[in-house]
DNA sequence: AAGTGGTCTAGACCACAAA
DNA sequence: TTGTGGTCTAGACCACTTG
């Protein structure tokens, strides 16, 4: 990345074996030695040619990893991973009164740019649902209005092309927990409030930041703990801008961004 | 953070001790018996509490590190993260008009939210310039419209209240390298090309992202290799809506979050 | 000086995927 | 069946922080 601060201290004396190897290794994938979905030599091998322990060239490796530049497979081997084939989920501002949600845009050809592998299908599937706990319940609370006692938890996974892509949390209403049942038949849980229970939806605002996979992210989107995930949160309104649920997406970082166009003359920046 | 599905196959047999000690803390963690601040006991006394060995009660507590559940001081010991205090920078939509770029936002009161330790003051470091090299140099080429080779490219870090807070990385026409001498008069690289050079910048894009920190933005914000940074890349214009810099910044998720309102009525959903 | 985390070894056995 | 990665041990020594 920072390609002119690379002759570190980092050869030198003093640094752990484990970081030196990583970093060899992680040059010789920059520089493009190693290509994209090329194979590594096996640990073994590689833990007698840097002469260390498997161990320690394991914990190489595996920092390499969660850098997202290798993928290792169990009983096959690690490979230099490919560039990630983002799918771009594009709003325009400041037109973005036509804009939809997240989910929405997924199904919106235009909305999506086109990768290697273009977007056909996206449904969400309920993980689970029930009274709301925990720490997120109280702040959920507070953005909805809604004493937490009276809170519903609904836990999604959208699946996009066959493959598990985004884990969402909504919190609303218990008064509206009959979503639960309308989610299979809506195909996305936006859509089971829409055309279910007839609101009409909208943004009141929207956030991003970034996580590490907890134990059930990883879980239900297949990556290693600790994983870079990108965190998009926000409340959506009916027409009379009451909140009706805040939810919670959490997507691989590697797998999709959001972008916001400003299509009109671009806009002053102050001072 | 899935509340509901903590009762799992975790505990069950198959399932690797460090994984099983890991999710053991997590949850005492979690549920509040080990309070946000305290101590965990040194790593000898927890491997024999739970009948392993020192290395591999270490894995598991790493994990909780990755997860951001607990922050590891050599020499010190080990200690449970308290919430995230996370600075929020906030834009409205749509009147994004009048909203400033991020660097300019940190010294705007009002696009802050008040967090406990409020900012006082940002600056601007320069960590590195010159020809601009590797992948990323033809990506911005591309946005730019620029040939690779008339590139510059600029490193510098933000500084918010004396700690290292967001890794920037520039890149525009060789035509605007005097930037590079002005950006310390001006404290931030953006009002270097803005009262510098005298440019009106605006945004064509803005885009979120989520990655690893590589080895240099560790070393850059000070934190593990690994850990979960937000990106948010984006391409600014003059007021003739021309491309003058592609701006790619790395920040640690737990620090802030990009708040978008919507302070109008609601926008409706699609479909 | 004492206590804590950081790194490393040599060897073993297990779990998984592909042939 | 073979080859690959995944986990674990027992012990050692080093590096950092604090008193």
């Amino acid at each position: 990345m920072n390609d002119r601060r690379s002759a570190h201290v980092r050869t030198g004396a003093g640094v752990p074996a484990y970081r030196r190897i990583a970093t060899a290794l992680w040059e010789q994938i920059q520089s493009g030695e190693l290509a994209p979905g090329a194979r590594l030599p096996n640990e073994a091998e590689l833990a007698a040619r840097f002469g260390v322990t498997r161990l320690t060239l394991r914990q190489a490796v595996i920092e390499l990893q969660r850098l997202g530049a290798v993928e290792i497979r169990r009983g096959v081997g690690t490979f230099v991973m490919s560039p990630p084939d983002l799918v771009e989920i594009v709003a325009s501002v400041p037109s973005l009164r036509q804009e939809s949600d997240a989910t929405a845009d997924a199904f919106d050809e235009q909305a999506l740019h086109r990768s290697a592998r273009p977007v056909r299908t996206v449904d969400e599937l309920i993980l689970g649902s029930g009274a709301a706990t925990g720490p997120l319940a109280d702040e959920a609370s507070a953005h909805l209005g809604v004493p937490a006692e009276r809170l519903h938890r609904l836990d999604t996974v959208m699946v996009r092309d066959g493959r598990r892509w985004i884990a969402n949390s909504y919190w609303f209403d218990e008064r509206w927990a009959a979503v639960d049942g309308l989610v299979a038949e809506h195909a996305l849980v936006v859509r089971a409030f829409a055309d279910g229970l007839g609101l009409q939806l909208g943004y009141l605002w929207r956030a991003f930041s970034a996580i590490g996979a907890d134990f059930d992210d990883a879980e239900t989107l297949g990556v290693p703990t600790g994983t870079a995930l990108l965190v998009r949160d926000g409340v959506s309104a009916d027409d009379t801008g009451r909140p009706v649920f805040y939810v919670r997406r959490r997507l691989r970082g590697d797998e999709a961004k959001f972008v916001l166009r400003y299509d009109t003359e671009p806009m002053r920046v102050e001072g």
